[in-house]
RNA sequence: GUGGUUGUAGCUCAGUGGUAGAGCACUGGAUUGUGGUUCCAGUGGUCGCGGGUUCAAGCCCCGUCAGCCACCCCA
């Protein structure tokens, strides 16, 4: 093999992708039922747009994004969806066009990482956003319908986690008061947290080292430094989670990678240990400032959050394969292969999936791969069929078999498949 | 980016420095034109790649690439 995909990118094969398009159609059936309208954003932005939005100390910006140099363009492979939707609703001005939208994505992204269990340099988010509405029950509902999708995907262990860090005033007070606690400790800290100290002492709360879980004991809580507005909207949000009836866990802890965040955030987390140390299925929050930040003239709240689509397969059962054809077509000798040909054509035109055999093989060979595609009906082309102006027809279910006219082969496949379907009509939900 | 670990047939894997193997899959036959089972046979290998040690390397050593796992971070 001398060329190979790059690095931490896949190929995603047609059995496989049967499982991306069952899971793409739930996730596009349930938002939109939720009201969001689907938003194609370019892969490629300029860089300075994650750069000013993601927040130039985070890794993600950091270490980890594919950007080169065209022209006289710095230009990035886009790391996340939320920044590039954003730019895109400002751009397009629909804060005048409307009070509230509702968008929602799904594409590859692209993050240069040492690739692992359930991280790839190219994986696929599906996204929802919402722009305009800054009450607490917008968040929570979008908890909710986070919560039925993985659900509808059929996960079924996975536990919600909730969070505040306030706006941004409160924010920037909560990370002075951490720098304030951790700064006389740093020796007893994680070398990892000592470089945090300065970066962003948020993220040693959530550190596995025990040294600084050890610290984190005595650290101030974010929940004990929100503005009264801030602590009201945590605790509307709440209630409505309650009233939901969305079990979830409030983690004082969850503080999330991404500078742009204010107020709720929140992760949704599988409990199997099927994915490792990735265990987040899927996380959001809001980002009240960003829409300003990009120079809207009006400040617009919006909330959104982002699913890892690998993450989700990786915990998500199997589903049903990749259906077969319902007829395969078995020319047994060459001058049978124009008339099995012209026959295909006008089956399929009636609707009915059906696939050639050009190989040139044996009729075993090809009722043997058509008994493997489970394909429901093979038609035999072999020298008396030619001869008679007929066709063998040939119900592999039933292993009962008729001859017909050619001339008549589509409406018998036709009726052959209309009474030996029903039992296969039935398709699971679960991707 | 750091550490660990694994790379042998399409897949899953055995292989103790001395002839490259099994199961599954695939193809043919037993069955002059019928799927499954069974039986028989066959195709398929730069042993990840490159160096080194040795009379001799899939096996030992070094490097490199890739996968996986953990850390970092995140979906």
């Amino acid at each position: 093999m001398v060329v190979r995909a790059v690095r931490g990118m896949k190929d995603i094969l047609p059995d496989e992708a049967v499982r991306w398009q069952r899971l793409e159609r739930t996730f596009r059936t349930l938002v939109e039922r939720a009201g969001y309208g689907e938003v194609r954003t370019p892969h490629i932005e300029s860089t300075e747009l994650f750069v000013r939005e993601i927040g130039e100390d985070t890794d993600v910006v950091g270490k980890e994004m594919y950007s080169f140099q065209r022209h006289d363009d710095a230009l990035t492979v886009r790391p996340e969806g939320t920044a590039g939707a954003a730019r895109a609703y400002v751009q397009n001005n629909l804060a005048a066009l409307e009070p509230v939208s509702r968008w929602y994505y799904i594409g590859p992204m692209f993050r240069a990482e040492r690739p692992a269990k359930g991280r790839y340099r190219q994986f696929h988010q599906a996204g929802c956003e919402v722009y305009g509405d800054e009450g607490p029950a917008c968040d929570a509902e979008m908890i909710d319908l986070c919560a039925e999708l993985v659900q509808a995907f059929g996960v079924r262990d996975f536990v919600v986690h909730v969070n505040s860090i306030g706006s941004a005033g409160t924010r920037a007070r909560y990370r002075d008061e951490l720098a304030k606690y951790f700064t006389p400790m740093s020796a007893a800290l994680s070398e990892d947290s000592q470089r945090r100290l300065a970066t962003n002492p948020l993220r040693i709360l959530d550190s596995k080292d025990p040294r600084d879980r050890e610290a984190s004991q005595g650290a101030p809580r974010v929940t004990d430094v929100l503005s009264d507005d801030d602590a009201a909207h945590l605790a509307a949000l709440r209630r409505y989670l309650d009233e939901l009836g969305v079990p979830y866990v409030l983690d004082p802890r969850l503080v999330r990678g991404l500078d742009y965040y204010t107020r709720t955030l929140f992760e949704l987390k599988i409990t199997t240990g099927e994915l490792g140390a990735q265990d987040a299925l899927l996380g959001g929050g809001r980002y009240d400032e960003m829409i300003s930040h990009l120079g809207s003239k009006r400040p617009v709240p919006a909330l959104g959050f982002a699913m890892g689509l690998e993450r989700v397969l990786a915990v998500t059962p199997a589903g049903e394969a990749r259906p077969g054809p319902e007829c395969y077509l078995a020319p047994m000798l060459e001058r049978a292969t124009g008339p099995a040909l012209v026959l295909g054509k006008a089956l399929r035109q009636r609707g009915i999936s059906c696939e050639l055999d050009g190989r040139g093989q044996s009729l075993k060979a090809m009722l043997r791969r058509a008994s493997a595609m489970k394909a429901r009906l093979a038609v035999l082309l072999g020298e008396e069929e030619l001869e008679r102006g007929e066709v063998t027809l040939k119900d592999l279910e039933r292993h009962e078999q008729t001859r017909a006219p050619l001339a008549t082969a589509v409406e018998v496949a036709l009726a052959m498949l209309a009474s030996s379907g029903a039992a296969a009509a039935g398709s699971a939900g679960s991707a």
